[in-house]
DNA sequence: TGAATAACCATTGACGCCCATTAAAACCCA
DNA sequence: TGGGTTTTAATGGGCGTCAATGGTTATTCA
């Protein structure tokens, strides 16, 4: 009902058209995966959520048909992201000295705090009570794209989160330097 | 009863469907194992306890079926992981000097300790009483994912030991550089 | 023969899966 | 370009299945 259209997507060997459906490649490369925009969908009161159809066609044709959520450090939101993430995460956290103490907190504090949320034939998911509240999630969630990965907030809390960022941008005049093509 | 449900998974050459049962394809490449989310089960008199079913999946198709325990010893806590990982482990330890001390230590620590738990009908494994009092675990017990490998704690005592690693995360500004998907 | 272990069965509640409904885009054609 | 049609996405709800758990019976070893 309140949710917005526009895009998001995912890129492969070739561009998902439309009546074609968006197959994976799982091929080779890693697919590119690239998440926009904002969505505001409906918590029904089994807690599930729709994660927008664009998120869902960025995730295609990732060996777990699903998302991976985890609360974030820093904000009163959930991370979000595909399982090939979770996956690069976990080999290059194997690279590190085995049983070192940084290895260890990494461990516990990511993968011990992230959820496989499995879709269900409509591409939705059902929020684990534990990152609803630390998001305040009750009614609506809102999904918003960071490239990617994407979070999932309280609508409102978003709006104000939001005014606050652009606020402190405006202030710092934060740049970026837009990273070549091939380095 | 207090498990939470979400999923956690095992990567074959396949990509595991709804009712094809996702078979291991104990093939060539090793399998892509991930432990990811918390679990938290009840032991019950007879010292059994539920592995997470998602463990379970991510652990199918090994050549042991169960999981391989050991004390940690830096932590109260018990190592999990498939036998599998023991069998590399075996390997990377084999490359260290011959006889020098730190191959015996690991040595012994590790293999001497490892128990190896086999799945009963239901999935579960009987935790030996040397693990469970090395974890403080009487009632319960919680299986923490930790990417290709996982550990099993007092709930209670896992929370403490969580809150701390981000403590110390956030502090040394831990940081971990993703490995690229190719390299 | 008794104790400990393993195999088997039974229960229940949560979750996966399916179908129906509605609304909004995208599409098509005049 | 406007109106009518088709398709897809979001949402609600019902029901079957499986995971977690508890208990009972068979088996093995001391």
């Amino acid at each position: 009902m309140c949710s917005q259209r526009g895009a998001a997507l995912a890129i492969g060997g070739g561009t998902p058209r439309k009546g074609e459906a968006g197959e994976h490649s799982s091929v080779l490369g890693a697919k590119v995966v690239l998440f926009l925009s904002t969505f505001i969908n409906k918590v029904d009161r089994k807690g599930r959520v729709s994660v927008p159809a664009p998120f869902r066609a960025a995730l295609a044709g990732q060996v777990f048909n699903g998302i991976v959520a985890f609360r974030s450090y820093r904000q009163a939101a959930i991370e979000g992201c595909g399982i090939d993430r979770m996956v690069r995460l976990s080999d290059s956290i194997d690279e590190l000295e085995l049983f070192s103490e940084a290895r260890d907190d990494l461990a516990s504090t990511i993968f011990a705090d992230a959820h496989q949320l499995p879709f269900d034939g409509e591409g939705r998911v059902i929020l684990p009570p534990l990152l609803a509240e630390h998001a305040g999630i009750t009614e609506m969630a809102a999904f918003i794209g960071r490239g990617a990965t994407f979070q999932i907030w309280e609508p409102d809390a978003f709006a104000t989160h939001q005014q606050e960022a652009r606020a402190r941008t405006r202030a710092h005049g934060a740049t970026l330097r837009l990273r070549r093509p091939d380095e």
